[in-house]
RNA sequence: GGAGUUGGCCAGGCAGUCGCCCCGCUUGCGGGGAGGAAAGUCCGGGCUCCACAGGGCAGGGUGCCAGGUAACACCUGGGGGACGCGAGUCCAUGGAAAGUGCCACAGAAAAUAUACCGCCCGCCAGCGUAUUCGUAGGUAACAGGCGUGGCAGGGUAAACCCCAUCCGGAGCAAGACCAAAUAGGGGAACGAUCAUGCGGCCCGCAUGGUUCCCGGGUAGGUCGCUCGAGGUGCACGGUGACGUGCAUCCCAGACGAAUGGCUGUCCACGACAGAACCCGGCUUACCGGCCGACUCCCUUU
């Protein structure tokens, strides 16, 4: 299944604050954070932040969320029940899409290790 | 052919595949899905709410004339000035005889009135040179004083100002509607007339229960939200901006926020850059390419 409905996103401030306040793990190198939480479902949701700071240009940012909701919708089957919000870091705007999906790859591996551990 | 001026247009294409956001019939299909600047938020409107008898002052914008427009600081035409052989380009381009202020350059001096300069006359003091010294004379140069003469009543209003003219405030997080949970407010009904308080007691008054209704209103949701000063074509009017008529088309509408990823292929190897209520402008950013008009020079016929 490698769709990305609505019910797979973030969409509230209070489903945000819930993932940034339960924090149980996390993952992070130089250009991505990513904080997960177990949520009750059977599917993994998504919620994004690249603020002005991470990339100046609204077409930077545009196309990283892009590169991670694709990295996402490819990988969600193995990332199971949780809430995850991955953060762009400043600098990110330089890196070309390979660069941010070989990232990515990363910092999901990571996350399903640590959050299964925990 | 070369050099140049100017107006307009395009903004990688195609195929496959996996996705996202709207709409339509609703297995699944079909249709649509960023820009010329979507940007800066600098002007002008529409729209919404608030305020508002009328007039004036203050404050701010604009500034040759005429026209276009919903309106403008925009556009068109004309006048004037500057540059260019020319096509053309550029100009906040009203008023200095209402007043106040300022004045780089030039000038003696930009308003107090004469320092200044040139020439002339005389005087005082000092220095150098020549002579043995004092004294006297001559030459060059400096400073000061006196008399006479020269020069002006200019510029500046992106200085105040004057004149003409325009201007209410806030903004889609505008604003409208629906509306949980929880805690208040108002009302009605029901209690073997039960409990608590004020009373020694009764009456009475206050508080308490359950159910229902009403009103305000938070989270959340819906609308506003895209059919519009709309696009395209033709005809007519006008030097032109533009206007009028007819025909035709429907062309993003998201809201933690869609318009993308991958593969193949072609070429001039792809810049600046992402809608957030909507229009008209201005300004700034930008790889390249295409088309039209015009000017000058050279060559050929």
């Amino acid at each position: 299944m490698t769709r990305f409905p609505r019910q797979a996103r973030l969409t509230e401030p209070a489903e945000f604050k819930r993932v940034f306040d339960g924090c149980r793990c996390k993952a992070s190198d130089r250009w991505f954070t990513a904080l997960a939480i177990p949520n009750d479902r059977e599917y993994p949701r998504l919620g994004l932040v690249v603020s002005r700071k991470a990339a100046r240009r609204a077409v930077a940012r545009n196309r990283i969320k892009r590169q991670v909701r694709e990295s996402f919708r490819n990988t969600q089957a193995r990332l199971g029940g949780l809430d995850i919000v991955v953060i762009g870091r400043f600098g990110i705007d330089q890196q070309d899409n390979m660069a941010l999906a070989q990232a990515l790859e990363n910092i999901w591996t990571r996350l399903i290790k640590k959050c299964a551990g925990s």
